[in-house]
DNA sequence: TGAAGCAGGATTGTCGATAATCGATTGTTG
DNA sequence: CAACAATCGATTATCGACAATCCTGCTTCA
């Protein structure tokens, strides 16, 4: 085996309270608890985790970072609500990203690397006729970092783990109406060009994926966005003390 | 006039303190007084600048998302000391990205615009025939980001602004030695093709650009890198032999 | 009536202290 | 003599408290 020191970004180091908080919250937001433009209030989030101010402080600005929450000195933090240009743009740089990621692995794409990728696409397959809209979420986004971590370029991957929580909380707040093996049959045609090693090929199918997803998005996103769950004290959640 | 409420990064609130840490820090980073893979320890900054260990710990954060530091739990931060290949990966992406914002900023570039970039090219032209290194970066680093902002993509700034710093610092410590004159003129070809409205001119010059001080870069960065204020125990790492 | 200004409450930013963790050093054992 | 465990100093992560700042609603004055 050659898996004994991967050094995954996740999985060295689940002891920091902090980490752990900003999880939850990403979490929290990605359910919609926090609903887009809703605040979010350092003392409150302290009170019912059960931890001190400083963690939370941290996590936030680390969501901040990711451009899901807004900070403003001394006023506190928002769930941002990108309107659907903004959602627009941040595809647009995304697609960029990828075709260069794609264009950098393809030609140093190892037979194990491949397999992992036609594993993800499969995951992907039954997820979708399960109709496992979650799983399929989560399929997508490991197979679009797997792919960008192929490309070994560190700064590359940096960039890109700095985008893609943006794009991937919101696209998943959008599509619940979408089907998931629209989603999942999005992947095979990457997957085909990846397999005849033309990255070209990869770019060109990349790029039509992220032209319809896209498109999707133009006609379903709404300026007014998803409020799901009610906010008035409805959280009520288990301190994460015990854990 | 048109300048009455420009959101320039800068200048909104400077009453926070992690804020004027962190800055103070970036500076001293760049100035070299913390080299490269020297530990920076929260407690001894925040007792040499006289305040507490919470401002010190959020500009430190700060600083590791830019990339110029690493943290690791428990055990601090310390300056980064990229590799040459790092550098180099930095600077692919970093022309990817100004790629894109060229193609997206020509077809909308102002009168203006143009008027300002034309400016800041003069001004590094000034400055490079009085030799004076520091107002051609300051310059260099304003002229591209003006043609990131005029692409007008919110998420494309973000994530150059990201970026950028990164490679800035770095080539800050590289370039000393290199003139300042041919830094300058490496950007008439970008302006000129800027001035035709033409976006896969100016995206070749661009490249060409990028691919020139890359090639700068692998032929004069060497692992040990400058020291200028000597430190005690410094790395005594394996130099990369390829300079 | 309407605008300016001023409490009052809520929340963030900073502080000083403490607990948790790391790395090196030293002493111990086979 | 080498490998290993216990210990100690140094540093980070977290806590609880306080000061600084913002927002809201009310009062006051023209």
């Amino acid at each position: 085996m050659r898996d004994d020191e991967v050094p995954d970004h996740r999985a060295i180091s689940r002891t920091v309270l902090a980490d752990q908080v900003k999880d939850r919250l990403l979490e929290a937001i990605l359910a919609g608890r926090y609903p887009p433009n809703s605040r979010i209030v350092e003392t409150r989030v302290a009170r019912e985790l059960g931890t001190s101010q400083a963690p939370v402080r941290e996590a936030l600005r680390g969501l901040e970072a990711l451009g899901l929450i807004e900070i403003s000195p001394f006023r506190g933090a928002r769930v941002r609500h990108p309107s659907a240009s903004e959602l627009l743009d941040a595809y647009v740089v995304r697609s960029e990203l990828e075709s260069l990621g794609a264009r950098l692995a393809v030609p140093q794409l190892t037979e194990a690397d491949l397999a992992e990728l036609v594993e993800l696409v499969d995951a992907m397959q039954v997820a979708a006729r399960g109709d496992d809209r979650h799983a399929v979420a989560i399929a997508d986004a490991s197979f679009h970092a797997r792919l960008i971590q192929a490309a070994h370029n560190a700064t590359l991957e940096r960039v890109w783990h700095a985008l893609e929580p943006f794009s991937r909380t919101y696209i998943t707040l959008v599509i619940p109406g979408g089907n998931a093996q629209w989603t999942a049959d999005l992947h095979l045609p990457i997957l085909d060009a990846l397999r005849r090693r033309d990255p070209e090929m990869v770019v060109r199918a990349l790029q039509r994926h992220f032209a319809d997803v896209s498109a999707r998005l133009g006609t379903e996103w709404s300026e007014t966005g998803p409020d799901p769950a009610g906010p008035p004290g409805a959280a009520t959640k288990p301190a994460l003390r015990g854990a």
